[in-house]
DNA sequence: CCCATTGTCTCTTAGTCTGATACTTTAGTC
DNA sequence: GACTAAAGTATCAGACTAAGAGACAATGGG
């Protein structure tokens, strides 16, 4: 279910974060369902338990994950629940894709191309919950 | 003609070769073209020479540029030559959009929201070159 | 020859990632 | 109630990297 790239340049617990929040927003972890402890997570992953634990953290920072001490942690943030009219959450998540799209203009990507991507990648995350 | 972000999360050399790969790409920059002195692009950035001595070195390395000392730095590639690379680059970016978009959905932005922010980024973006 | 210009090198500082290990809390079981 | 297993948490260490400060080396013009 989920999958992370030991060579890859982006930090491990960036990629769980990240693989994480994608479940999530794909509605394949919904509220209520627990997650995997650290030590099993890691062990499959092959990567040490602080690497996941840090993961779960900044999640539960999120507010999209809860744990507890020998109970385990469990996804208390759904796609559907709509956190209202929370400005600073909106303009967290505007300050992320402006500097995401920064990027791509500054690699040199056209406009065109990032367009294109951008449709893709807005279909893929809507298809088929 | 170069832009860099220096609360970004991307290193500034990597920023750095990504948009000279950018304006070589393009065509800005041409073979014979002469690039400003480190010290130089460097002041006008407002980082320190060695950083972009790196990104000079990497392109050197990379065989789009040619540095010699007490000369100078000018590309020795042409367009076509520097569109491999690109695919490095284009990966990186569409995983800090995808990224971000599934943050965005997280947040319990719609997807209309979320596509009229991107518009109006892309906008932003390209408003004056 | 002398000097300004330019790229290159060395060193330092600070920060981050990842892992090893130990600690604390919860929940069951006898 | 004490004990044990399981789970998250905290602390520390080692390695790596980014970025800057400053010195060094090569090139070309007067």
């Amino acid at each position: 279910m989920l999958s992370i790239s030991l060579v890859s340049q982006v930090p491990l617990h960036d990629q769980l974060v990240s693989g994480l929040r994608g479940l999530i927003a794909a509605g394949k972890l919904a509220r209520g369902d627990e997650l995997p402890p650290v030590r099993q997570l890691a062990a499959d992953l092959g990567i040490n338990l602080n690497t996941v634990a840090r993961a779960y953290r900044e999640l539960t920072d999120a507010g999209l994950l809860a744990s507890v001490r020998g109970r385990g942690t469990v996804v208390i943030s759904s796609v559907e629940r709509s956190f209202g009219p929370k400005v600073e959450e909106k303009r967290r998540v505007e300050a992320a894709i402006a500097a995401a799209l920064a990027d791509a203009k500054i690699a040199g990507l056209s406009r065109e191309t990032i367009e294109s991507m951008l449709e893709r990648q807005m279909e893929r995350l809507w298809k088929t919950p």
